[in-house]
DNA sequence: TGACGATCCGGACCGAAGTCCGTTTAAGTA
DNA sequence: TACTTAAACGGACTTCGGTCCGGATCGTCA
């Protein structure tokens, strides 16, 4: 409610591009994606679009995905990508909605220790390697998708994790700032981190993964006696 | 050593920007910036130059520091400005050189708890809560000047700042992989994460610096016996 | 079926970042 | 002072994201 105001201010000037992960309740996962309420001559350019993307990436890579390259490969005018995605990270992000969304519903309804059922502490450190490996396997995907510094976390996809790491540690640290905690986890699962750490400092993944889990370990630990 | 090779393949066309932080030692802080073996003529646009986008933000802000604007201010052709700091965020960093120094001095050779001579886990605290402070008095400045997430951890004001934190850490968390905590720590002091939690979520100052400092008290924490 | 209004389409257009290259100039050297 | 050359200059040019709006289309309701 705090940024509704920020968001519709910045608003492209079309009625209103796409609202990601727009449904109405986290439940309902597992719904195949795309905007019930679109003409079909929009739905149908609209996965058009999402499939001229993809194989633009399969080809040239996430560099490849032009806004022209895309209408172009899809048969249509530059105009209906923006009218439907808004601008390129939301095509990017149209992209990854397929995998957020099922990563979102191992960790809602899935089995333990991500879904519910596992205490959370266990669901917590699991959760942190899933979203570590879920990311390194779409590095340049997720790192070209990252919108800019403004918006990057009101971004639902990104609200959903965090919401859902704020709940697990209520649980786990009730004391403490939940909400800021999360922040600082899920900072540290940041696309553009694990690609430094990944790519550019070649460090192997079982290190990532340990550091979650040491860091879990801390953050989560009670006070010494004294 | 590492990235070396994708900050040249990366570089622009011009034998060489500037390179930011480029002094040999983070011993020989306090010196004035700028490049000492520097064309007259050279030395001379690049001072107008940073002029005259200090002039643009005080009148328009930071959207208004326009490459070609800065250039026209600046009396100088729109090439000079791409070749003296290679592209937009350098520009911007540039302006925020001084500051970055200042601050590096501060916790390098300044008094206590920042500097040395205070116990590593005050000046850890310390630390925290001064580059937090530090971007939120220029937040705006901060968040434009940030490079795309390829070079986030690459710059050497980052890298100094990660440093210094690595070798805190290291003082008082001597079992734990200090580098990777060091990226964590430093990302929950994120322009980017400061910027949305006090404007987006309206958070104060002061929840933050409290939120830092239990941070540092949890992974710093040692293990509760058992 | 016909017509009407909301929605969508397309591509010309714009602004700004970044590139290129022919020209100019600072600053040693004889 | 005249010469040389590495360095710097400038601005036209390219590319790409994003905007605009007149015209085509869909869906619906009579």
């Amino acid at each position: 409610m705090l940024y509704a105001v920020d968001m519709s201010s910045a608003l492209p000037p079309f009625p209103k591009p796409e609202e990601p992960f727009a449904t109405p309740s986290l439940l309902e996962v597992g719904m195949a994606p795309g905007e019930p309420g679109l003409r079909a001559d929009a739905a149908r350019n609209r996965a058009r679009l999402l499939e001229a993307a993809a194989r633009l990436i399969a080809e040239h890579g996430v560099a490849g995905v032009t806004m022209e390259a895309v209408a172009a490969a899809a048969d249509v005018g530059k105009g209906t990508v923006f009218r439907r995605f808004g601008d390129r990270t939301g095509l990017l992000m149209a992209l990854l909605d397929h995998s957020a969304r099922r990563l979102q519903a191992d960790f809602l309804g899935g089995p333990p220790p991500l879904g519910p059922g596992a205490p959370p502490l266990e669901r917590l450190r699991a959760f942190g390697v899933a979203v570590l490996y879920r990311t390194a396997e779409q590095l340049d995907l997720q790192l070209a998708a990252q919108p800019d510094p403004t918006r990057r976390f009101i971004h639902p996809a990104a609200g959903a994790l965090r919401a859902h790491l704020t709940m697990l540690l209520r649980q786990t640290v009730p004391d403490g700032d939940c909400d800021l905690l999360a922040h600082t986890l899920l900072a540290s699962l940041d696309p553009a981190l694990i690609h430094h750490l990944t790519r550019q400092c070649e460090m192997p993944m079982e290190r990532l993964e340990a550091a979650w889990l040491d860091l879990v370990a801390r953050v989560t630990r009670t006070d010494p006696p004294g």
